[in-house]
DNA sequence: GGCAGTAAGTTAACAGTGTTAAGTTAACAC
DNA sequence: GTGTTAACTTAACACTGTTAACTTACTGCC
């Protein structure tokens, strides 16, 4: 049966060759500048081609963002090192806005366009939850870590909450950095600056009040 | 010359027909769901005739949610009551957050669409700056009343720093939510709740700090 | 070796998009 | 009455995502 194995080989070259030229022009122009005309000259298939491996442009692009999402969470659990809860969570945060600020697009598809709702399936599943593949599941787990070790007020005990609030900070900055950067209606402070004082007030503002004034 | 300005009361009323039209299907359909010829067919011109009025479809957007900067700061100056400077940040917090939440289309455009930069116009330099039609220098104003009565802390000095701080955490929730508020990857917490964790957690971070605990 | 089946990939077309160039038409000033 | 202006229309261009019907190359089987 070596043959269908070559055949399912073949096909999934193909299918990567599609992502790939997606990729690169996904890069540089963004959604909405992307056709599939365009990805299918760039591999010199004809456009209707790309319909055998994906249901629709949605869908390749969103398996573009799938690989993101993990390539995210594999960041996180190779280059966040300190052993410190709080400093770890300033780490996360700061390779977080890096990621975003450095892809716009992939940050702009992955996290700022709403998708209409798909159901998990069992890679989906696979994947949730796990810190590895799941850079929420990442999150929250050092999220968890500083609230056991007492890093935070006594009331801060949810870390699905506190979570979700620190993403939400973080993605506040990058995000509107991502839309309205380049809106000269506001006298925008450097990128640097914006996202150092996110994470300074952030943290500050959940962590058990302390004699330290400042940190660095 | 009564003439020429009924012919120009004429045209700016076919122009807030084609505004009104164009916001009621944006209401409902966002800007991607919204064509020219809709909007056309619904006041019952032929496409082309919008063109008459903007100089295209991202034009006639704009000036629609210009109209909406302009209510927002509108909503800020006649119901944030509050003369406590913290009270009154997380009042500002919460209006925008309800704006957000209950405007998600107005919203995604305004705040979560990357425009081509345009110059500042006239109209555009009148308004910025006027905390009654620049929600924008509202917040600054509110923050630098909270700085010079001493409500920060010591080296939190900069109102133009900590407003675009202030707006990204509030802004997080809101455009995460709209973006990813649908998605069962994450289990997300009651909106109302992560509203005020992030009020609570920003303004606390920057606070001077006080013997009172905890405020509610 | 010849034949049916499978599935990747093709061509042609549909229905829609934003936008422009050229033409109409009605009201005005003189 | 004539010429000008400008709002508006018609027709068209160059695209878009997507589908139906077709070709074609290769496979497993008799």
């Amino acid at each position: 049966m070596g043959v269908k194995e070559r055949r399912e080989r073949e096909k999934s070259e193909t299918r990567d060759k599609i992502l790939d030229a997606a990729r690169e022009l996904f890069v540089t122009e963004g959604y909405e500048g992307v056709s599939m005309r365009k990805v299918a000259e760039k591999i010199e298939y004809s456009p209707t081609a790309i319909y055998v491996h994906f249901a629709d442009k949605n869908e390749l692009f969103r398996e573009l963002c799938h690989q993101d999402y993990a390539r995210l969470a594999e960041v996180f659990t190779s280059s966040v090192i300190s052993t410190d809860p709080l400093e770890r969570l300033r780490q996360i945060g700061g390779i977080y806005i890096d990621f975003g600020t450095r892809n716009p697009n992939h940050y702009k598809f992955m996290f700022m366009t709403p998708h209409p709702a798909h159901q998990l399936d069992e890679v989906d599943r696979e994947m949730k939850g796990n810190p590895e593949m799941d850079a929420y599941a990442f999150l929250k787990w050092a999220v968890q870590q500083a609230i056991e070790t007492g890093c935070f007020r006594e009331d801060v005990q949810d870390a699905e909450l506190i979570s979700q609030t620190l993403w939400a900070s973080v993605h506040g900055v990058i995000s509107l950095h991502i839309a309205k950067g380049d809106d000269e209606w506001v006298d925008w402070r450097p990128m640097r600056d914006r996202a150092e004082t996110m994470l300074d007030v952030t943290l500050r503002g959940l962590r058990r009040e302390a004699k330290t004034g400042k940190d660095e």
